[in-house]
DNA sequence: TGCGTGCTAGACTGGTAAGTATGATTGATT
DNA sequence: AATCAATCATACTTACCAGTCTAGCACGCA
């Protein structure tokens, strides 16, 4: 179980003239992507040499450059939450037509179903909600937030179609979306009840389509 | 921290005259109360000491009763999926008109959102659905696939409304409602983006009344 | 050449936890 | 009164783990 025999035996191989500090982040680097992995497969409960290994790195180096257990993990978290934030949303999906941006938006949501790294990431922050709030709350501020308030501006702002609350309506695109996400593939649910991603981006454009089409007709 | 002194020590006080049976399934009872809050409180990392000392019982008294940790953990599991499974859905709720329906629907899966319990389990069967899938696919199957099911049913039998895919449409509406709790309760979202249910609710109902309108009118 | 820095492997400390073992107590049964 | 089954408190074994410490190695710099 720990007789990982860790390539670099102690030595520099001469390939290595960086400067210091590129090499200094090079070992953060690959301590926070060993951490990712062991982070993300097997939850906070992993424990420091499986990292240490897992990254190819003595154990020391992993506390030479964080504090702690603790600091690791919300430094990984931080970093995820980066490297995921939607860059979606921007400049030419807002020129679309309603039809084809809600259409859009979900393809982008649900895409990251494949994703093994943001499935986990899911599992891993939902679960430590718990232990560590402030970084569920991170997650709601940085990735949920920003999503559902464009969402709801360019629900509110386009002419095609009226809602009484946009802000809602958005939650409730969300939800279906990431709840989707959620029950297939974070829980295992596509076995026990398989549904095409077609067939829920269908409903959710109808049902956006239909609905906003009323509001403007009435009030 | 391991002072309880334990009030029960080590003697039957006389009020309990039961047979045995009653007796037996007494402690188990006990022990699967204590688990449920340590468990839930504290996620599948909580100690077999603590769990011992909150059900007020010796640790040998649980390992009698269940054979290891992770048997006691999936028979509260499963208790506790008995006891959430949705006694709702049933007679009368059938006989509602569309909109009362799908709002005394919204009104019941949100009202989970005040029950401690109920938001540390979903938490508990989300963090824990990588180690242990069997639960979560329990979950899937015990709650989640009977609720969608019965809605669909009810959407593809109300004369009121007709969707292209009820299936699907049932999920966008569950999915709103669950995905509420979990970001309100679970990730504690609701004080970056706080939002009335009745906001959520008033949205999914004219969401699902419009669109169910309009594909009458249309094919 | 010699020093400092960042790294390495590995041992160690102190604490916690799962599961087992022991021996006593108690109430019910015979 | 003797026995049995369930329970109790406590201590033990084994294992893991966070975090620290040691001693040594390799590279860059002066």
């Amino acid at each position: 179980m720990n007789s990982r025999p860790s390539q670099n035996s102690g030595n520099r191989t001469s390939e290595e003239g960086r400067d210091n500090v590129t090499r200094l982040s090079e070992k953060r680097e690959k301590i926070l992507e060993g951490a990712l992995r062991v982070f993300l497969a097997q939850g906070y409960s992993a424990s420091m040499d499986a990292i240490a290994a897992e990254a190819g790195v003595a154990k020391q180096t992993v506390y030479s450059h964080f504090k702690d257990k603790n600091s690791l993990f919300a430094a990984l978290i931080d970093r995820l939450l980066d490297h995921f934030v939607s860059a979606g949303l921007t400049a030419e999906l807002l020129a679309l037509d309603a039809r084809s941006f809600v259409r859009k938006i979900a393809q982008i949501t649900l895409s990251r179903m494949d994703d093994w790294e943001y499935v986990s990431l899911l599992r891993l922050i939902i679960g430590e909600s718990g232990r560590f709030p402030e970084l569920s709350e991170l997650y709601v501020a940085h990735m949920v937030k920003p999503g559902i308030e464009k969402l709801a501006a360019y629900l509110r702002a386009n002419e095609q179609v009226r809602f009484s609350d946009p802000e809602a309506t958005a939650r409730v695109i969300h939800g279906a979306l990431i709840n989707f996400v959620i029950l297939q593939e974070v829980m295992h649910g596509k076995h026990a009840m398989p549904m095409s991603r077609e067939r829920l981006i269908n409903s959710i454009v109808d049902m956006v389509l239909f609905a906003g089409e009323q509001g403007k007709q009435s009030s």
